[in-house]
DNA sequence: AATGAATGAGGCTTCATTCAT
DNA sequence: AATGAATGAAGCCTCATTCAT
């Protein structure tokens, strides 16, 4: 692996193991085993190589997601597949999930627009496959894109409350995630509430 | 206002304006127009000033849960009540929320275990009127804290996206709201997705 | 006791259980249960404080070697009691001890000399017994003053090594002093080294 | 002289001029005319900086007392030679011996346990000396680690008060030392305390 | 491509002391 | 007689970064 290669892989893993703030060039440095000083040659500076990481997440996240759709699928099928990619995506790679939705803003300094409007193009691929469903007798889509943020927003509530450890220890992470993609799923279908 | 609370409140907004790790005694005590040293006389240290805050965030949190619950109430409103109020309190304290909940546990040195306990039993409280209610014919119950964890988890993700400022600006903050609270209540209605 | 007399108590009790450097108005204060603040309504400086601990406790020492002489004594036998009390005096009341004699007096600023003449008188004290002994035959004390300061020395060397906890753990102390007086005494008397 | 040595130099000196109390890593930095942070770079932290000097100390105090050490002297010779070893090792590196000997264990905080092994291995050699001599007839050796100790604490006595310069002005310091190892050497030899 | 030395800023914390009450 | 609030200096240490090699 590539000495910047190596570099992007110890920062996503300090990352996750020590969080944001324990981040430092030096202790990055350290774990690849090479002077803090060597990270320059492959990165601007701090900032460079942050968001060359969250660059790089982005672009494995809009993947998985778009390797999870399936024409063929109807549209709860699909719903309930993207869920789980996108789930399982969080899960199985923590530290880029991390960087691309946990991490504030604010504690990225310079964080570019475009690279904000690169992460919502996530979105739009939700929103895409609500819209052409054929499915609208079952779906309340006034407005695709808010339903497309309505689920995302869901998701990752149930992402941060695992990844932030907050879930009540007596519940099975599994039991936890089968039922809230149930629960995100059937707020979809188009019932009214019984009156 | 004594020194105690301005430092209690100028830590709050440093929090939501620059982010957790950009937070330091000695810009707290610049903000209050206090030397550094002054802190120390009101805490014992950055971790029980940052304790401090989380205690009294979590207070106002439960306070304002447990004001929204009324018997008489049916589930379902009770439950839409409940989310109005939780993300109410979240935007209207963004600092307080982002406390409890965003802050992740790694950034949070000696984070006391009875401090979480005490974050828990907010679901409790949720579990409980699930639990109680007389409606179970309308409601998916196998596991009422299950279920107040799921109905935590997604409330926690439409508040998330707001206050991480990940929303697209084409969508109106206040329909991105009622809509998502649809979705979550609608989710626990006990109908079974259509075949 | 009145607060003044617990501020030297106490401060004796932290010079031996934390050493010099960890003395502070601040634990000196919090350990007499006052504010730093009260301190100095008893003494004008830390200087102040710790002199006035040193003058007291060369005071006590002094008392306790005088009150072992006794004319009625051989020199061997005066000698031997001597060195008892001297080492009993240090080990029974170390933080005096340590006062007087272990702080270097580059840690104690402004160490006035005066008190420095005081600390010498208690070697004056032991010239003077060797000196006017009878016993001439059996001591080497071609200048008593001399003698006198090598008794002490040694002695210093027995309590130092005691008190700076070097002794071997393997050597049991009553045993160690016990050996030590003898060599000690034994070195006094007038026997040439056998050829 | 590389810049870590010149630490180490600057250090001692510091140590002896000052005092323990005194010394900090700025102090330190500014003598050597360095930023503090410089150096961290040749010592991981303070106790590595100070435990390095111990090392080095001890190192060189057991290589003299080695080098004194030659199987043709007879015992009394021998003790001789050592103790006037011993003590001018300590006068003319005072640094050094106020490292090793003087500076209470309480003040260093996390002085590793084999260090004290490696100090009290001084001892043994001094012990293996007596113990291996040939000369029991003239000398009280029931127990050579105690005879070794108790050597010791005499020598260490004797330079403790040249070094703390408790020494009375009116006594030549080499007449001090010269009477001290007379007396030192006599208390060893095997003739009992005349009735 | 990589390093070692260096720095200035800033991190948390404790210090002795003063001042108004 | 005692306190609480406050300060400026200093303690140890880590940071991102630069520069010469």
């Amino acid at each position: 692996m590539s000495l910047r290669n190596e570099i992007l892989q110890v920062t996503k893993e300090l990352l996750i193991k020590e969080g944001f703030s324990k981040i430092s060039m030096r202790r990055i440095a350290s774990r690849a085993n090479v002077t803090a000083t060597s990270i320059y040659l492959h990165f601007k500076n701090k900032d460079d190589l942050l968001l060359t990481l969250i660059e790089e997440s982005i672009k494995t996240l809009k993947q998985a997601l778009q390797d999870s759709v399936n024409s063929e699928y109807g549209l709860t099928d699909q719903l309930r597949i993207l869920a789980e990619t996108y789930i399982n995506y969080a899960l199985n790679h923590p530290q880029e999930y991390e960087i691309i939705y946990m991490v504030r803003p604010e504690e990225m300094p310079k964080y570019p627009k475009d690279k904000f409007r690169d992460v919502r193009s996530a979105y739009e691929l939700i929103a895409d496959i609500i819209r052409e469903s054929d499915h609208h007798e079952y779906i309340e889509v006034e407005d695709s894109l808010i339903s497309a943020y309505t689920f995302w927003a869901q998701l990752h509530g149930v992402v941060s409350v695992i990844l932030n450890r907050r879930l009540d220890t007596r519940i099975p992470q599994s039991t936890f995630i089968d039922q809230s993609i149930e629960h995100i799923i059937r707020g979809f279908i188009n019932q009214k509430t019984p009156a």
